[in-house]
Order: C-alpha cells, then structure tokens, then sequence
DNA sequence: AAAAATACATTGTTATACTATGTATTGTGT
DNA sequence: ACACAATACATAGTATAACAATGTATTTTT
C-alpha cells in the first residue's frame, strides 16, 4: 500500500457512490449480481467484492429501489436478474443533481 | 425524515467527502475547527457536527496532511488554527481529480 | 484431473459519521 | 442580575457499510 491515506478514502467514498454506481447501471438495463461486478469494474475502473455487492443489492432492495427475478439458464446457476423500480428512478436523479452540485461548488 | 434512504445514502457519502471540503478549505486559508463547521456549511449547504468535526481533524494531523497550531485570543478560549500540509496538497489534489473522473463517467 | 471462472450468499472486522455529553468562556435578551 | 445562546474545544458509545474470508455449487479451461 503506498499512500494508506488515499486506500481508506477510497474505501469510504464507495460508500457513498457504490448505490449511485448499481442505480445508475441498472437504469440502462437488467443485470444480475456477477454482472454487475464486472460492469462497475468496465465502467468506474473500481473493484467491488462480491461481499460488497450482494448484501448492498438486498438493501437496495428492501428500500424497494429495485426490483429482482430468477431467471433459469440453458446451463448453469440460475441468475438473479436486478431492474431499477420507479422509486429507484427518482432516487437516481437526485442523487445525480446532489453529486453533481457538490462536484461544481470543489471545481467552482 | 421523509426519505430513509436518501438520508442516509447522505451520510455515507459525507464520510468520503467530508475530508476533501476540510482540504478544499483549508487549501484556501486557515481555519480552526469551529470556523471550518461554519465555512463547510456555507459553501457546500453540509451540517457537520462537532463530534463529527474534530475526530476527522486529528484524523488528518495523525496522516500529516494538516499542521495545527494554538492563537491565543484577546478574549476568550484560544483558538487551534490548521493549515493544510504539502502531503495535504498532493492528495487533495488526487482526490480532485479522482471524483472529477466518476462524475464525468456518471453523466456521460 | 485440477484449476479457474461463474454465480449465489454469510460472518466477522474495521473505519467513520453521528448522537450525546462534557468543560469553559463570552455575548444577548429580559 | 440571571438564564440562554453562541463560541470553542473534546470524548464515548452506537450504527452503517466496505472488505476479507469463507462457503456452496456448476461449468469451462488447461
């Protein structure tokens, strides 16, 4: 580890924009669990573990901002499919506007 | 509390930013803590609470991005100043840059 | 046949915001 | 004069969520 520091920052900003990250994806298209991992990671360059992932997915859901089906493969471990519910829409958008007007007030 | 959620996805997010808006200010002048609390809520519309506050300062002089030091006051409890550290400089600096990147990747 | 990848999930640890509380001084309203 | 708010520091306990480690099971690659 080079600067500890910057890791555990890190560490905490995901906290806070890991939720961002899954609504935002799933606002594009469904995607199950596996999925997602490897698209935060194509897209945010950040590496989630699926510790990480699977517990943040069932609170997402308790908050009914999501919405889930199992959906039987040809072979292979059933997938669960996640897609975003209108209240995880909403949620979305004001958690877009409330990042963005911080980010402008640090550049500004 | 009309949205749960929200608020406290709010929350989570702070413990990311919280330390770039103490570096952001700090960068821009020196500050004691009770200043910074007051600054922070005027610039970025953020309540921070005292215990919140001063825990993460002495957080911050342990990782030597900060230098602090005691004015005493013509009249009433002297005041701790701090001022942000080169360390301070380079990882402020990083971590600009940093949450530049994931806001572009969110809107784009 | 072994190892890696796919796909789900839980448990324990750690970091940090937040509430509550504490100390002490100064200013304001009545 | 006296209570209350504001100023200014700080710590203790609680709650949240990332992360490492571990577990189960199937399929693909070497």
């Amino acid at each position: 580890m080079k600067n500890e520091f910057l890791e555990n920052w890190h560490s905490q900003l995901r906290k806070g924009l890991l939720p961002l990250y899954v609504l935002h994806i799933l606002d594009q298209k469904q995607c199950y669990g596996y999925e997602l991992i490897q698209d935060i990671k194509a897209v945010f360059s950040v590496d989630v573990a699926e510790g990480t992932l699977y517990p943040l997915l069932i609170r997402l859901m308790k908050e009914e901002l999501l919405t889930h089906q199992w959906v039987e493969q040809p072979s292979g471990i059933p997938r669960k499919y996640y897609a975003i519910s209108a209240v995880g829409k909403s949620n979305l958008a004001e958690m877009k506007a409330y990042t963005n007007l911080i980010i402008t007030k640090i550049n500004g």
